[in-house]
DNA sequence: GTTGACTTGCAGGATTTCCTGCACAATGGT
DNA sequence: ACCATTGTGCAGGAAATCCTGCAAGTCAAC
């Protein structure tokens, strides 16, 4: 039963302290899922004990449950048609190719939310500024990193890979500089070398950049510049690297569009070039 | 000071614990605001106190503050993810972001509707037949490529990646047999070594399975099977291997809830495992 | 003017939610 | 192996949030 519904099953019983309630409830939706009773009878400039009588007389328990119905409500409406897409994907049993464009397409929605224009201005700027970029991927993280390598070439950068372990790491670390950038592209918990990676990396004055997702925040030592955003099916072993391969997407067309326009149509001649060579 | 930058500024103090509860925190952000914080550590798997603690540790004066500063977070989000909705494509204003987003989300609709859950099925099938699977890309479909093979390596199959140029194909080739699969990455346009791999196969009588884009239909000889789907921004350069891997993601869910229904529940205990070891 | 039905406000108690001191466990270093 | 440090869980109390009995106020009907 919709609260909406309550309300009009009941309204000949309201009074008028009873009807501004309603008022901000309804009309300040937003931000009365969060108040508690005293601080929304303050906003109805009404007394609180009103506020709790009128959860009673619309059928809740109390208050709390009054409320914890409007965040149901609002939580569905804000969803609704992605809620609609999920449930009618799993409808069509075993249709796992649906069940993943949607949980995708989500992700991507989230991705605008958590991540600002703003940012992936940034960390254009601090790639183009850079005269290396040193490139570190592990595991799945990797898939990701050779995209990015070969976009950044094209774009007549010089990149290096810091895939391996260890050593491997190490050896190609040593002409790190002041003047060149770390690029970590990880994952789901924070890798081995990461923290002597940045450590070096501070040491030596160089520039860092971090894309990840809900582990970014929590690696440390910090990077300079963070991107990250949650990747879909949180939880789960079956995470994609779409979301920090559509930031990357970003960055590439950010570069290209802010420092180079030019070199757009040189790429796609070049594209061109390619197709009638290879 | 935003929630976000409190976390990345106490990064080195938290605890294993904490960064449960900042996943939930963050990962599910919408649902999160509405929880007390005994509920939200038990989404977390934590004890109530060290939600509370965190709280503190983040600089708020305890749990109460830190959600509230959550809640005008996401309040302030959703007006912002309302504006940006408003303007459809704001491009020319320098939001490439959100055209890279809204550009994927569009190539990913189409893909329901260019592939069949039942191609998927074939192709998973074929996949699970094989003694082992012989990945072949080249270019930007390596990155598709990475991934595919880390996914069916987990998946405890037998990978053999074909990545390099004439000679290094050739070499790997020459165990190939009859109850192998020739698994085909190749976008824009057909690979030079395509045709001479394709017939090598179908002369030693393994399968072949191609995924592509919508130069797929177009290379010869034809593979066993094709999975097809055209990728956004068709025509210019800026195309990512976005479709294709979700198209991959597709195969790999199938072939783990239709073959393997218990590799799922493996494959993410061995996940947990790696959380803590690695 | 009185009565009765109803609404509102207050005070105090009940319940939920939150914080903190203490003890135990885990970890890392000596 | 031992100690110091740090993280975690429990228990109890503090604080907030909420509910209810009672009294005062309002208004209309008689």
């Amino acid at each position: 039963m919709t609260l909406l519904t309550r309300i009009q099953d009941t309204s000949e019983r309201l009074t008028a302290s009873d009807r501004r309630i309603i008022e901000v409830l309804l009309g300040q939706q937003g931000e009365a899922v969060f108040l508690s009773a005293a601080q929304l009878a303050e906003r109805a400039q009404v007394h609180e004990t009103t506020a709790t009588r009128l959860a009673q007389k619309l059928g809740f328990s109390g208050y709390p449950e009054l409320r914890a119905q409007l965040q149901k409500e609002v939580m569905e409406g804000q969803d609704a048609a992605a809620r609609m897409r999920r449930s009618v994907s799993k409808v069509a049993d075993g249709s796992y190719l649906a069940d993943v464009v949607q949980s995708e397409i989500s992700a991507l929605e989230q991705l605008t939310r958590s991540i600002d224009q703003r940012d992936v201005d940034i960390a254009s700027d601090m790639i183009v500024a850079a005269r290396r970029v040193f490139i570190f991927a592990q595991g799945h993280a990797t898939s990701v990193s050779v995209f990015l390598q070969r976009r950044l070439d094209r774009f007549g950068m010089t990149t290096v890979m810091l895939t391996g372990r260890g050593r491997d790491i190490a050896e190609r670390l040593t002409s790190l500089g002041a003047e060149d950038l770390v690029l970590v592209l990880a994952f789901r918990k924070q890798p081995t070398d990461y923290a002597a990676l940045m450590g070096h990396a501070a040491q030596v004055g160089a520039r860092s950049l971090l894309i990840s997702d809900l582990a970014g925040p929590t690696m440390t030592p910090p990077a300079g510049h963070l991107l990250a955003a949650p990747r879909g099916r949180s939880g789960t072993e079956f995470q994609t690297p779409i979301v920090p391969m559509t930031i990357v997407n970003a960055i590439l067309l950010t570069i290209a569009g802010r420092h180079e326009p030019q070199v757009v149509a040189k790429l796609e001649e070049l594209a061109r070039l390619f197709d009638r060579f290879a």
